[in-house]
DNA sequence: TACAGTTGTTAGGTAAATAAAACTTGCGTA
DNA sequence: TACGCAAGTTTTATTTACCTAACAACTGTA
């Protein structure tokens, strides 16, 4: 149903992967997602034809300006929103798999609200 | 992405449609989801064939138990969430759009967590 | 050098969800 | 009765995102 739901997913394993790991590779991101080789390589021949990652010869795969801001903004919620749940006592796993799929689909102005809540609370994700 | 969301979204419409006119059809569901008639026909078909909706032959659309069930599940989601979204600072119409898209994704767990704490603060939404 | 393993790509295929177009059916009214 | 409109279905097409299978290119090692 989403716009973008599969892009910005690949956008955040790649931003992710980029903290573990000295370089990121289409062969990392489909461990990490359980996809098929075939289907990272289409999404990222897509990443690339909008311009947010570039791909050196060797297969390693960067984040550019735009694709860095979508992971991020991605990540961000991931982040708080795992919190936001976890402080209403869910458990850990659970708070994970949600966050994962409300990312995805809540706007800018619903997290900057959450945001503001859990400042105000003291909450501060770590990974930030 | 998500399995059931497209299903899910008409049960709820449907819902939604029987509190407010006195029989639901097909091109009720088609103008209030702003989907064509052959769209809603096919899906109309599908929850037929699981046994979620029974239509008269005057094509009226009737809820069976197990899809009145997940339209209330559903339902009920959308109007805490809406308030949980509101109580933060939200625009009433952003409240509504982003609880459209959650109501489908919240786990039964996140979502028991939410309401208790919303209950917690005196919140009962209206509709229920 | 030859072979095996890893990586990446391409081609073709499937499933879900919606749209467009053409059709049937039924109803009301002139 | 005949026309016209509203409602519903069917068929075909499109998009998205995944799959399998086959293959090319590279690397390391025997």
């Amino acid at each position: 149903m989403r716009s973008n739901e599969s892009a910005e997913d690949y956008l955040e394993t790649i931003l992710i992967l980029s903290k573990k790991l000295p370089v990121v590779r289409a062969v990392d991101i489909a461990n990490e997602m359980g996809f098929r080789k075939s289907s990272v390589s289409i999404a990222m021949k897509n990443l690339r034809e909008k311009n947010h990652i570039t791909v050196m010869d060797a297969g390693y795969i960067y984040l550019t300006d735009s694709g860095k801001a979508i992971a991020e903004t991605i990540y961000e919620r991931h982040l708080f929103l795992s919190a936001w749940l976890k402080d209403l006592g869910v458990a850990e796993d659970i708070a994970t798999e949600d966050a994962c799929r409300i990312e995805h689909v809540i706007s800018a102005e619903s997290f900057a609200a959450l945001k503001k809540y859990l400042k105000e609370k003291g909450y501060e994700p770590s990974g930030e």
